[in-house]
RNA sequence: GGCCCCAUCGUCUAAUGGUUAGGACACGGGCUUUUCAAGCCUGUAACGGGAGUUCGACUCUCCCUGGGGUCACCA
């Protein structure tokens, strides 16, 4: 049996984090046994409906690169779907919800309850101040079935309730071994509201069996709920897949991962100037670890390795300073024409126009001290207009004025001498300057410290050969006079 | 509160009865060096507690404690 498995969230608009990381699972178990990757719309709350929520999810996973192999995808703007098993969007399958909700009726598995908001809601009040555990009483499992026909026969509203029966109920979990949970801890749920829709235990159920799911890997926060699937799917006669219930991802004062502490959309963080892969990377490495000495993985790494059964148990702290590091990690990686096309959407929405060429130099020369792509919106600052600094800060600490000063009258003076072809390479302007120093007898520290501030106004920066190679001579010539001057 | 899940450095984790408890981030020191970053070397830092089982427990069992999740006509 080939694997089958799928992301299947709710249409609120957009990626959590612990959803991407998810998705990731699922499709790194799907690429690993060459199976399938399935993306399920779950839209049975009307009142939770976003419009385009669809397209922005799947222009989101078109982004981190994990477009689902069955289910809706984006064909020109438009939400289409492909896969035999669908529609893959549960407000498309009413009508099956309903046969099997009949079937279910029929079998005496199942059965309709009356009951207002109102009583239900106080029921649940007196359950707590009783200090009992807060489920339906079945007041209308006991209705006469003839009163029950009558009520349906004038439509009354209504919904339909999961008759839970005795015993036991125990399913494996891929990480955490066997769960074992007494029916009579099982709510009454409900499968059908009385607007007809499912909700998500009938919906879930009926899908991953039609769908032909082999594995369910989701959040932990399910696991709760995993009974009344299993009873769901005995009452039907079906297989369960396998679960595996993923570790929480946690704030980092452990509770739940909320947006009150931070940001948790995929969407936040990558215009944030994060890298979908170095995002993808961290993610993938939060309740989980291939190798015990490595951090950097390729997608591909990550499906030969990935092992449900080495999933964490415990939640992990999504920890912003490691992300930091890793997102750093990736920049560092790039080559420089990749940084500028990546980079330049976010100097664009800052309103800063770059010449490409000398933005290409900029990443050369910068990258290993970007942690964020939005870095690059301060830094190119100092290269696209001269910057204004403390003169004071031209002398080293080492030096005093008058020799920073002649330094920097030296070095103009040997510079303009120099063919402008040495600018053609970073090497090269270095050793025409550590020639020069050499040849007059001078050190490293008297002339390069105050070159360096001189061309980039900043005590920390770049090396001045790098300086002088990205702002090309004549830039070049103008900062060190410039500077001379204001010393 | 009931039920369920979980428990190694501050954080992410390795270890599957025998290790000086390893790696990574963060933090500190050093090397390199004109500065910063990167890189390299290095330091501080953990098995929640108590009983067992065993020649021997981070590893197995139980209890306690602590943390989390869940208790909707939301997913």
């Amino acid at each position: 049996m080939s694997v089958r498995t799928r992301f299947a969230p709710s249409p609120t608009g957009f990626l959590h984090v612990g959803g991407l990381r998810t998705a990731l699972y699922n499709y790194l178990l799907a690429r690993q046994q060459f199976g399938t990757y399935i993306l399920r719309i779950e839209d049975t709350d009307r009142e939770r409906f976003v419009p385009g929520a669809v397209e922005s999810l799947l222009r989101m996973f078109e982004r981190v690169n994990l477009l689902p192999d069955e289910g809706p995808r984006l064909a020109d703007g438009i939400v289409t779907q492909t896969g035999d098993v669908g529609p893959y969007v549960q407000s498309e399958r009413l009508p099956i919800y309903a046969e099997y909700a009949k079937q279910l009726l029929g079998a005496g598995a199942a059965y309709a309850c009356f009951c207002s908001s109102e009583r239900l809601d106080g029921l649940r009040k007196q359950q707590e101040i009783a200090k009992l555990s807060t489920k339906y009483d079945r007041h209308c499992l006991n209705l006469p079935a003839e009163e029950v026909l009558r009520r349906l026969a004038v439509n009354e509203p209504h919904v339909l309730r999961l008759r839970v029966p005795e015993g036991e109920t125990s399913f494996r979990d891929e990480i955490r071994g066997t769960i074992t949970i007494n029916n009579a801890e099982v709510d009454d749920q409900v499968l059908m509201k009385s607007d007809g829709f499912p909700t998500y235990h009938m919906a879930v159920v009926v899908d991953d069996h039609l769908m032909k799911i082999t594995h369910v890997i989701r959040g932990e926060e399910w696991i709760s709920s995993t009974p009344k699937h299993v009873i769901l799917y005995r009452l039907f006669g079906w297989d369960a897949p396998l679960f595996a219930h993923l570790p929480l991802l946690l704030n980092p004062d452990k509770s739940k991962l909320s947006k009150r502490q931070g940001d948790v959309a995929v969407e936040d963080y990558l215009a944030k100037g994060y890298l979908p892969e170095a995002l993808v990377n961290f993610v993938a490495l939060l309740g989980f670890n291939p190798k015990a000495d490595q951090e950097i993985y390729a997608i591909d790494e990550l499906i030969e390795l990935f092992d449900l059964t080495k999933i964490n148990k415990s939640g992990a702290v999504f920890d912003q300073a490691k992300l930091n590091w890793m997102n750093g990690q990736y920049i560092m990686r790039k080559t420089a024409t990749e940084l500028v096309a990546l980079v330049r959407p976010f100097l664009d929405a800052a309103g800063k126009t770059v010449d490409a060429a000398l933005l290409e130099k900029i990443c050369t020369i910068e990258k290993t001290r970007m942690e964020r792509l939005t870095d690059i919106v301060a830094i190119v600052d100092a290269y696209v207009s001269v910057p204004t600094f403390d003169p004071a800060i031209l002398v080293w600490k080492k030096a005093d004025a008058a020799d920073s000063r002649a330094n920097l009258v030296g070095i103009r003076d040997h510079l303009s001498t120099v063919d402008e072809t040495v600018w053609s390479e970073i090497a090269m302007v270095e050793s025409s300057i550590k020639a020069y120093i050499e040849a007059k007898g001078l050190s490293n520290g008297n002339v390069l410290w105050p070159t360096r501030v001189a061309l980039s106004g900043r005590a920390a920066s770049p090396s001045p050969f790098e300086l002088a190679w990205a702002l090309g001579k004549d830039e070049t010539m103008r900062r060190l006079a410039s500077a001379i001057v204001e010393i």
